[in-house]
DNA sequence: CGGAATCCCTTGAGATACTG
DNA sequence: CAGTATCTCAAGGGATTCCG
């Protein structure tokens, strides 16, 4: 536990400890806030997440990211094998653990904002 | 304290949460390193820092993070008006309240590569 | 509805060289 | 020593179109 290198490999990346990996997966400019909401707010489609995250002008960036949870394990997604499709996403048990630490970040930033603004 | 939109302003930027201001400070590719260099081994000299973090290939990257961190007053940059130059940087008070989160990301990258390598 | 595929352009970061 | 200044190139993300 610490920020020193020491090379992990996980998935055929190297990372140099174990804070990278944690910055790897909840890093993306767009994974801890889908994170938060599935969080939050429960299960969720992927046009309702859409709709909760405005500034995602692009289907492919919310796609790329759902992608790259659910194969990191954050996320769980259900397909419902019918026409038209539906998909729903929901946290899966390690994306419940970000939880504590996207609030303590949210903190911060409040502390930030009142001090600095 | 919440993920939503509201949108804060700070330094002419636009932020939808104050999660989004936590991420805008720490999320750089080498402030969390730096930042936990500084706050675990204390006030170190430029060539120094570079040393620590051997990754860093440029000089230019690491004084751009260093300067942005300084901006954002997570860290005091403290110069020597001498010949050769020396520098000297060192945590904020902002920077040190930083420290128990990435103790937190550490953790919880550690408990994530237990269950995943 | 929930994507995949393509094109395109801006940006980030590397290499190298120079300086007070 | 602690940076700046260019140049370059790969990659990230935007816009648009198409598909089961």
């Amino acid at each position: 536990m610490s920020l020193e290198r020491c090379v992990l490999n996980l998935k055929n990346k190297e990372y140099a400890c174990t804070f990278e990996i944690a910055m790897d997966l909840i890093g993306g400019k767009w994974k801890p806030i889908i994170i938060w909401h599935l969080g939050s707010k429960g299960t969720k489609r992927f046009s309702e997440l859409k709709k909760l995250i405005p500034k995602i002008t692009q289907k492919k960036m919310l796609t790329q990211q759902l992608r790259e949870l659910e194969s990191d394990k954050l996320i769980i997604r259900k397909v419902y094998p019918q026409v038209p499709p539906k998909v729903e996403y929901s946290l899966a048990e390690l994306g419940e653990s970000l939880m504590p630490i996207l609030r303590m970040m949210c903190n911060w930033g409040e502390v930030y904002y009142e001090k600095n603004r």
